[in-house]
DNA sequence: TTCATGCCGATTGGATACAATTATCCGCGA
DNA sequence: TCGCGGATAATTGTATCCAATCGGCATGAA
């Protein structure tokens, strides 16, 4: 536990010009948005500290750039955690995202370039393969890929940085409210929209988008844990009824 | 200089429940965003320090914040300034502006009830009234309260504050390319607006939206001062000419 | 048994000290 | 006179220290 990771684990060597806080958010970010850690799940300054062998100055820069991308929630001398969306929030993201996302599909369609075309069919080709593997954490993480670099076409820098927070959003709310029965999220295959925009048929591009997200969106349980903490006189009410019989 | 602000000055002992960084936070703020201090200044933490009588931690706290917002940039080891929107950043916040403030239409007339129209009217009347007053900083003020309110109607809360943040950055765009004999970007009436959205057209109000941004943008100089630093030798090629002749 | 209250450990917030990096200014040489 | 180093001052980055606050636990009374 008070292991400090070598530079190599931290994954900084690779890539020298990239900042020790920067290697250090992306650590937590992508254990975030990859379900290593879940919701509510806190995170104190002093065992981060100690794990990536800085002081907490640094690892609190770190936390409060997180938590402002709203991926942990901090509260006053009650350090930070992992945000737990509640369902309002998490209506609120999709809805977001499905405003944003449709929009773009327009300037989108109209940037898109052969090469474009070429990389994304790449992305929705990993993401079916992690489908077929069974690799969930592979196929949030292409999922997610392929929104944020489809908005990354328009080459509209702010939209774009929106949008990756709401996904990164996104995965959070996925981890919270996914029902295990329920069918996996990625099934839509995003290739037919690829199909849609190689056409430049905006229109129907940007439907594809909103139903698609629909789609997500009500694949989820909402209804399960209510909004904030749990609904003890609703889940209590359901029990007595067996007990008293 | 050296003279520590009162909490009065501050404006902190009006609201107890704000802590000092938010308080410290909007004064900075407002001060960007109303065209107090211009695009470039340097921003030293020694010196906000000495002013808001606190240490440089929180000074760098609130730095951070605002340099995530987009209101200033900080290179390493260079300190914060306030950022310089290029010609292309410019566009770009435009443009974001546009996608999102005309799509978001449609759920702002959903759900826009007679007490927010009310008070949007309340806002669209000051806005006024600081126009032919002659008062530029009330103007730049309640136009941008205006948008911001006005999306905030939607109840989506991440979009209220991604406009938030596009409207303050779109100030800055205003302090550096605003054509001082173009014609003020207040003149269009807001109440054009709202009268679209009391009949519920929200398509018409998307359209509205859509050419308010469209002549706010082009009401601005892009071509005085080029991208980044001043491209001299476009200057030079036309200064060189009356020389030869 | 249960709830209230007070103390103690743990964790965070803020300030200060020190290290590192950069910008400026001055002198030197071409 | 202009350009180029080099030294120094100024400013930022990081670590550590101390104070403030919170949560947990034990104790005691109803």
């Amino acid at each position: 536990m008070s292991t400090v990771l070598t530079s190599s684990e931290r994954g900084v060597d690779r890539v020298e010009s990239v900042s020790r806080d920067e290697a250090i958010y992306r650590h937590i970010y992508t254990a975030i948005v990859e379900h290593h850690i879940t919701p509510g799940t806190k995170l104190p300054e002093d065992a981060l500290a100690e794990v990536f062998g800085v002081s907490r100055t640094v690892v609190r820069k770190v936390l409060g750039r997180l938590a402002h991308e709203g991926l942990l929630s901090i509260a006053r001398n009650r350090g930070a955690r992992v945000a737990a969306p509640t369902v309002g929030e998490a209506r609120g993201i999709f809805e977001a995202r499905r405003i944003v996302e449709c929009a773009a599909m327009l300037p989108v369609a109209v940037a898109l370039s052969a090469a474009d075309l070429r990389a994304m069919r790449r992305i929705a080709a990993e993401e079916q393969e992690a489908e077929s593997a069974g690799d969930p954490r592979q196929l949030i993480r292409m999922s997610g890929e392929f929104h944020v670099r489809l908005m990354a076409i328009s080459a509209n820098e702010p939209l774009t940085e929106f949008l990756r927070q709401l996904v990164a959003r996104s995965s959070l709310i996925i981890a919270m409210y996914s029902s295990p029965g329920g069918r996996r999220q990625g099934c839509h295959d995003h290739g037919a929209l690829l199909d849609l925009l190689e056409r430049g048929d905006a229109e129907h591009a940007s439907e594809w988008m909103n139903e698609h997200l629909r789609a997500v969106e009500s694949s989820l349980n909402f209804s399960d844990r209510a909004d904030g903490r749990p609904n003890l006189r609703q889940i209590f009410a359901a029990i007595d009824a067996p007990e008293s019989r």
